[in-house]
DNA sequence: CTAGAATGGTTCGAAAATCTGACTACTGTC
DNA sequence: GACAGTAGTCAGATTTTCGAACCATTCTAG
């Protein structure tokens, strides 16, 4: 296993300040834990034969809504650029996980809806998620995981520009 | 300014399911939370002078200890390869930001070390840093704000793999 | 109602980021 | 001192991302 971006085998040595052994900033550990999640659901997803499909292509994918979501929608909320969206529904959609349907209220959009590929995979993403929150859950405790999630929805509030 | 990933104009309108409406898992929110401040850094970096320097180049610097790291532990805490992690090291060397110094105990081995813009930079960053997070205690409280913070650090221990 | 501004999306081309594979140099062990 | 493992680099290819320019449709002000 010569590659891959590193799974900790090194022992922590504790450096100090910037990054290191101090208390990390709200932002570095919302990485932290987000990338964690991302890591299992992708990780479960390839296991389940979803094995085409990068991690840019997920981040776009998570953000598709029941109904349909535009794309802009979608790159306002993923953080890329309406052509970086572009491109990543482009191939979504080429490995059957998406399609695009015009938007019957607005002609100039289409809405990005889930093909049958990629409801399949929303389902395997949807148990994992359920599956580390329950870790998550075990680990800190029912009414602290509740706290967290009600923290960090309030803080939603003025960090996400979009909603 | 017809590109940049979009700032958020457009009104929230309630989706339903997958992402939009409803409570959004802590991955996500997490997501939304980190990107926050990150841009916040990166723009006061860009408004003080640092405007070269790219998120990628930023994720490895922030990562960098006070009396160095190894290309090792920076490319394990920033989740890429050790491959990307050289060539973004590479990239801040040339601009100034960093050096490569020798790891006194292991010839094998180079420490990453700040030069004397990557100290300046650092200045700028953790100053902001320092100034978001009081906007986010502002909105949480102060209580709330600390509690955030040591639930997302408990919550480190089970999801960084690197310590 | 229509001209002009704004919005949703795409195409093109280039730059940036990331990965795999293969390799060198040094460490540590037995 | 051979050998397995670790630190880091080089080379090449692919993926991701962006900026600019553009078309079609919608919205808005007169």
């Amino acid at each position: 296993m010569p590659n891959r971006p590193d799974q900790g085998t090194s022992a922590a040595d504790s450096e100090d300040t910037s990054a290191g052994g101090g208390p990390l900033n709200i932002g570095l550990l919302c990485f932290i834990v987000q990338r964690s999640m991302e890591d299992r659901v992708l990780a479960d997803l390839a296991a389940a034969g979803f094995d085409d499909i990068t991690v840019a292509q997920a981040r776009v994918l998570a953000r598709v809504g029941a109904k349909g979501t535009r794309l802009t929608d979608l790159a306002e909320q993923a953080r890329v650029t309406k052509q970086t969206a572009t491109f990543m529904v482009d191939q979504l959609e080429r490995a059957g996980y998406v399609s695009r349907l015009p938007d019957p209220v607005d002609a100039r959009a289409r809405l990005v809806t889930f093909a049958d590929r990629g409801l399949a995979a929303r389902e395997v993403a949807r148990r994992t998620e359920v599956v580390v929150q329950e870790e998550w859950t075990r680990h800190l405790g029912r009414r602290a995981t509740v706290r967290l999630h009600q923290l960090l929805t309030q803080l939603r509030e003025i960090t996400d520009p979009y909603q």
